[in-house]
DNA sequence: CCCCACTGGTTCGGGCACGAACGACCGAGA
DNA sequence: TCTCGGTCGTTCGTGCCCGAACCAGTGGGG
């Protein structure tokens, strides 16, 4: 961010080279601004807390959606996480390979696999998700408090709109 | 989105899963909502507009840097994009492959190297971004417009708190 | 009972992601 | 002029990431 480039500049340098077309700046802010900031967000939680344990990002989502609903069905932890279920397969079996996680066949539905938390990756999320918590807190100091419910309903919108 | 949970049900079952521990529930749900909208729009973004070209998002990315301050050094794609220099490299020898961008030791600098965009990379541009700026309205529109300055501004700042 | 359209997880191939190590290069100071 | 600390971009190894292809399993209709 200590680059050559200010937001502000980057957005004028923008407008007067796209001068001319027919845009919409505002959308164009609010989407670049977007990943920008998940972009920021994610490095600033990879480096403070999950390098240290060795932990990549979504090796840390998939072992949080476990968490919360373990016992969890792999499709389930896809959607959750919002990568494939291709990526997911190997990120399990990297997990499964540290003994955070098992997998075992449904009893009901020999399509299905149920995902848990070993014991060592319960130990690992009580211990970890404080730790992220307090930093994500750092990161969205950045807003006053008030607004953050206005802020995360604003982002909540952004999902639908997608979902055609 | 149209999963077995909604939103609101995953931010109850959190609640539930988690309760005892103290933990900061407003900054929880404006992280996790940013990830959820970044990788939501990148993926609509992805599937309507990059695909039918056979584009990756980070190699559009580096075509749209390009685009606007080309000649550009490598550094500082990296930096506006938001990505190490080592992806850049490996992104770059795509593009050059594919002819969109040229590579150019610096006359003045024998350390530093410039891009610029081929005309084919220009053409490019010129007929893709516009199909982008549509779909980023189509997206935003969830918002409404006379709140987007706003938006934008909010999203800014969570770049800020991770600049330590 | 057996099709058979469908669903769910894995595998495969190609591309992106990073940090660490590397070699070329610059420029200030001895 | 000759170091030598610092700055580039690239390479390397490992892991994530996706769509497509694959196969085991399911469950309704003949």
């Amino acid at each position: 961010m200590a680059g050559p480039h200010t937001l502000a500049e980057t957005e004028n340098a923008v407008e007067s080279r796209l001068a001319g077309l027919s845009l919409d700046y505002e959308a164009m802010a609010v989407a670049s601004n977007l990943f920008r900031a998940a972009n920021a967000v994610r490095n600033h939680l990879e480096r403070t807390v999950l390098q240290p344990h060795d932990l990549t990002w979504t090796a840390f989502v998939v072992l949080w959606v476990t968490w919360i609903w373990e016992p969890i069905e792999t499709r389930q932890i896809a959607e959750e996480g919002g990568f494939s279920k291709a990526t997911l397969s190997g990120v399990l079996t990297t997990l499964e390979g540290r003994e955070l996680v098992t997998r075992e066949r449904s009893a009901t539905d020999g399509r299905l696999v149920l995902v848990r938390l070993t014991p060592s990756g319960r130990r690992l999320m009580k211990r970890l998700f404080p730790e992220f918590n307090a930093q994500e807190q750092v990161v969205v100091s950045a807003i006053p408090r008030e607004q953050l419910p206005d802020a995360a309903e604003m982002l909540r919108r952004l999902c639908t709109a997608t979902a055609e």
